[in-house]
RNA sequence: GGUCGCUUAGCUCAGCUGGUAGAGCACCACGUUCACAUCGUGGGGGUCGCAGGUUCAAGUCCUGCAGCGACCA
């Protein structure tokens, strides 16, 4: 305890060994048996797994301190509080990774083939996999490491195939051919989640269809009826127009479609179009998803490869075409000419073919949303195939009752809107990706086309007998598997002693990126595969952004990298910076060109935190320390005072910790230690700490001190780990009390009420302003600031003279004060009014400057004038008065008389100054 | 196009249920008497986007406008 502390906090020296013995003390492992057996209430949080690919970013940063801070704030209050750890095997995103390592070895995955494909990702996830879970320990994440599950271990793919069997069998899960999207990179079906639209300045380009011979008639009565988009050829036939962003999917058209509300062409329902370049002739449909407002009023259909083409088709019965290979080239469905190009080519020799035809009518500047896949950026090409599907509308409804009603909550709040009008609209989920990475969908085909659902692998059909099955190649959705997380990782569909103590969770940290994703999908598993929602609270935090508000990306450069941040400043600096911004639905802004800058406020707040645990354990010694209830009738007004503030302090912490404010936790505690605890109280106690001060004071300051830090510390803990501990570990035990193992698992404070003194705040809130009132007054007159001078306090309570002549020790050191008088004194000297009407007067015979102080007074009355005649204004208002409720009025009449006794008292002050008149 | 959000000190943002504005950083001045110069003390700086309205009272509620952003189509 008597050991030596650096001057300055050093964080790599004590981070990574404190770190180590919470491991070691396990303090993060919580067995079944605490909540089963021991009966303590469990708090569950499973972490959003990150990417097995992965490295650690600031966005990890964020959401990881966020789940720690609730983690231990909650293991500090005695629940069983359970971290669950883990990876993702992000499907897509792994699957490129490898394939990319591959390319550069000159090799594709077909090179390998499917087994041994595998077997490469698998090296190398074994060798990455968990790289980001070891890199979370360095910014001092208490998960339950022994708990550490990936989504493919055997244990999770038995929820998966669970979970896709049952849906089966419910008929929640179905094979078909619908329009998905298709990312022609990666070569897998999207869901609709995954093709992020993107606003993109385009054209639209207008193409002229040649009518069918003998509609001459028809079509001059459409003219007449105002249908502009039906017109002449120079060869005389008659055409139409439609409208379209992708010119090159006209190669697949198999109809034109108007509203059958829409006059104009009524009559040209039935007739048919020659479709330009290809030689076919397609029909004129009607149909009611047809806006006649928009365009030209006719639509293009193009079933293969447009949804709203797909659905028109279906109700129109017109066949679909498909025109294009999976790599986005035109296929051998279409002419000759345009078969091979790629998609953009073939857009360019269309568009020149139907010119050269006559048949372009224009282009204009069109801006619309462009859907790109979300891991490759590629233009998503919708695009007819037979996938799997979940049918989402059952599956919904209790996620959706479940936000309506409040059980789950979300933080911020606006989030529930959105939430419930993703689940009022949801369609059916494309789960299905043509890769080698991943849960394989657990369906098995018989060559008599049987098709087998099982939740073991079959060896022969059951229909016919043949054991010449194959299982579909394909595999699942990433999210598929990552939305039964909450309870996969407990070992479900096993029945577990895990899932008994831990299923529901409470509380899922995430950002809101992936609500729709993974959030609602964990919630409408919960519901239908457990009978209750995975967890109650939605926490969504913010983005971390650049100072310009870019995200961070590793494209553009911006991104700073914790572990960086960890090794120059200490985990502390970086979860206190990142906690403090974390403002309920507000983004973080950091400088990634000046990280000692951006991260200054937390490295300067664990270096004050280390210096005043280092003062306080100077203090303290190694005498024991009595318990605060045997040294009460020594405390001083400052210990009462401080005594108090930690009451409320603890009541603040808890309620934001509870509310998801964290930033004012984080805030609040900073301005807690920082200016009550070490600008003041530490000051105030300074003087009764020494050995050579009154015993008996200062014991009851040691007592009360050791009750401030050690509340502190307790309180900083959740946010500032590390340095808290370092200290905590070294904080004497008050004789006869009981002391936790590590600052880890000592209790939360609890607020004392007996312990809140508003009497002695007042009073510590007057001595400060007289502190504050001196020095100011020192300053503004260049009294050297070793120059100690005496001052003159009168006019106000006997309580408050004498709780400042009780502090004449730290007026000196606070203020500079020698001697502190009662009498009322007045002259040459600067002069001041208290707002409880105390007033003050310091002779400065020989430095002031009376001129000066004549304006200053008159400044301060002019201030005060302004108050009061806001006050009186609003006092002589009878609406006001009568209307306000009475403690406002009261409020308002107790200010202006303060305001009053004050001003009153200066201007006294001022005349006589007057009366001296100048030097 | 629809829905939602934001606009407060040079910067990043607080200000939750209305009672005449706060923090951190930055800036200026002074200061190394031993917890801390990653510090201390003092100081300057805002007609709370614009225009209306409700109210005794509006940064705070309502409407419109402008700018920015997000999500969904």
């Amino acid at each position: 305890m008597t050991e030596e502390l650096a001057p300055r906090l050093d964080p790599g020296a004590i981070e990574p060994v404190r770190y180590r013995r919470w491991m070691e003390g396990g303090f993060f492992h919580v067995p079944a048996s605490t909540v089963l057996e021991d009966g303590r209430e469990p708090y569950v949080i499973v972490i959003p797994p990150p990417n097995v690919t992965a490295a650690l970013h600031m966005g990890h940063g964020l959401n990881n301190t966020v789940q720690d801070v609730l983690i231990r704030w909650r293991r500090m209050q005695g629940r069983a509080a359970l971290w669950v750890p883990g990876t993702d095997h992000a499907g897509i995103a792994t699957q490129n990774v490898v394939e990319r390592l591959l390319a550069s070895q000159g090799f594709t995955r077909e090179d390998f083939g499917r087994e041994k494909f595998v077997a490469a990702v698998w090296d190398f996830v074994d060798e990455t996999g968990d790289r980001i879970l070891g890199q979370l320990k360095s910014i001092g994440a208490s998960c339950d490491w022994e708990r550490t599950r990936f989504t493919l271990d055997d244990d999770l793919a038995k929820a998966v195939r669970e979970v896709f069997v049952t849906l089966y069998e419910k008929d929640l899960l179905y094979r078909g051919e619908y329009i998905i999207n298709w990312c022609p990179r990666c070569l897998t079906a999207l869901s609709n989640e995954e093709a992020e639209g993107e606003e993109t300045e385009g054209s639209l380009w207008h193409l002229r269809y040649p009518l069918s011979g003998g509609v001459g008639e028809i079509a001059e009565a459409a003219v007449e009826a105002g249908a502009d988009a039906i017109g002449q050829l120079e060869d005389g036939r008659w055409y139409l127009t439609v409208s379209t962003t992708r010119p090159e999917t006209m190669l697949g058209d198999m109809g034109v479609a108007v509203s059958p509300d829409d006059e104009r062409y009524r009559g040209l329902v039935g007739s048919e179009v020659l479709l330009p370049l290809t030689g076919r002739t397609i029909p004129i449909v009607s149909d009611d998803f047809v806006d006649p407002e928009f365009g030209s009023g006719m639509v293009k259909v193009t079933p293969a490869h447009d949804p709203n083409d797909f659905d028109i088709a279906g109700r129109a019965g017109l066949p679909s075409l498909d025109i294009m290979t999976p790599d986005a080239h035109i296929s051998d469905a279409a002419p000759n000419m345009f078969r091979g190009m790629d998609r953009f080519e073939a857009r360019k020799a269309v568009l020149e073919c139907l010119a050269s035809e006559g048949l372009l009518a224009g282009e204009e500047e069109h801006t619309h949303s462009v859907p790109h896949c979300y891991r490759c950026h590629t233009i998503v090409e919708p695009r007819v195939s037979e996938q799997w599907f979940v049918r989402m509308k059952p599956l919904a409804e209790p996620a959706l009752a479940a936000s309506r009603d409040g059980t789950i909550t979300f933080t911020p709040p606006h989030w529930q809107r959105v939430y419930e009008h993703w689940m009022e609209n949801i369609r059916d989920w494309c789960i299905s990706r043509q890769l080698w990475w991943g849960h394989r969908i657990p369906v098995w085909y018989c060559s008599c086309g049987h098709q087998i659902v099982s939740r073991d692998d079959p060896t022969k059909c059951s229909e016919c007998g043949s054991t010449e099955l194959e299982q579909d190649p394909d595999v699942l959705d990433t999210w598929f598997s990552s939305q039964l997380w909450p309870f996969s990782v407990f070992g479900w569909p096993t029945e577990t002693e895990d899932m008994k103590a831990f299923y529901p969770g409470h509380t899922m940290v995430t950002a809101p990126e992936i609500l729709f994703f993974w959030v609602a999908r964990m919630i409408m598993m919960g519901y239908e595969f457990q009978g209750e929602p995975p967890f109650t609270q939605v926490y969504l935090h913010g983005t971390v952004r650049d100072m310009q508000g870019r995200k961070m990306s590793k494209s553009l450069g911006n991104g700073i990298d914790p572990l960086e941040v960890v090794d120059s400043f200490g985990a502390d600096a970086m979860r206190y910076t990142i906690i403090s911004q974390c403002g309920v639905g507000s983004d973080i802004h950091l400088d990634h060109e000046n990280i000692e800058l951006a991260f200054s406020s937390g490295r300067n707040f664990a270096n004050k935190i280390w210096n005043a645990g280092r003062f306080s354990l100077m203090s303290l010694g190694d005498e024991p320390v009595k318990p605060l209830a045997e040294v009460d009738d020594a405390l001083e007004l400052e210990d009462r005072w401080i005594i108090s503030r930690v009451q409320k302090a603890t009541a603040n912490a808890t309620d934001g910790l509870e509310r998801f404010r964290l930033h004012e936790v984080a805030e609040g505690l900073y301005h807690f230690f920082w200016g009550e605890v070490c600008d003041w109280y530490l000051e105030l106690v300074k003087s009764r700490l020494g050995s050579d001060a009154d015993p008996v004071s200062r014991e009851a300051a040691r007592s009360a001190l050791l009750v401030v830090m050690d509340s502190a510390l307790r309180l900083l803990h959740p946010i500032v780990p590390f340095v808290t501990t370092e200290l905590w570990a070294r904080l004497p035990c008050p004789a006869g009390h009981e002391r936790a193992e590590d600052l880890i698992v000592a209790p939360w404070p609890t607020p004392n009420e007996d312990l809140i003194s508003e009497g002695s705040e007042g009073l510590m809130t007057t001595l400060q302003e007289l502190v504050t009132e001196v020095r100011r007054l020192r300053k503004e007159y260049g009294v050297p600031e070793g120059r100690l001078i005496g001052i003159y306090v009168s006019g106000a309570t006997d309580s408050f003279v004498t709780a400042v002549k009780g502090q004449s020790a730290a007026l000196e050191q606070l203020a500079g004060i020698q001697g502190i008088e009662s009498d009322v004194r007045s002259g040459v000297g600067a002069h001041g009014v208290l707002s409880n009407g105390a007033e003050l007067f310091m002779p400065l015979e020989g430095v002031i400057d009376l001129d000066r102080e004549r304006e200053r007074l008159n400044e301060a009355i002019g201030r005060l004038d302004g108050l009061l005649e806001g006050a009186k204004n609003r006092l002589e208002n009878e609406a006001f008065v009568s209307r306000a409720p009475k403690e406002v009025v009261q409020k308002e009449h107790d200010k202006a008389a303060q305001l009053e006794e004050q001003r009153v008292k200066l201007r006294i002050k001022l005349d006589g100054l007057e009366a001296t008149g100048s030097e």
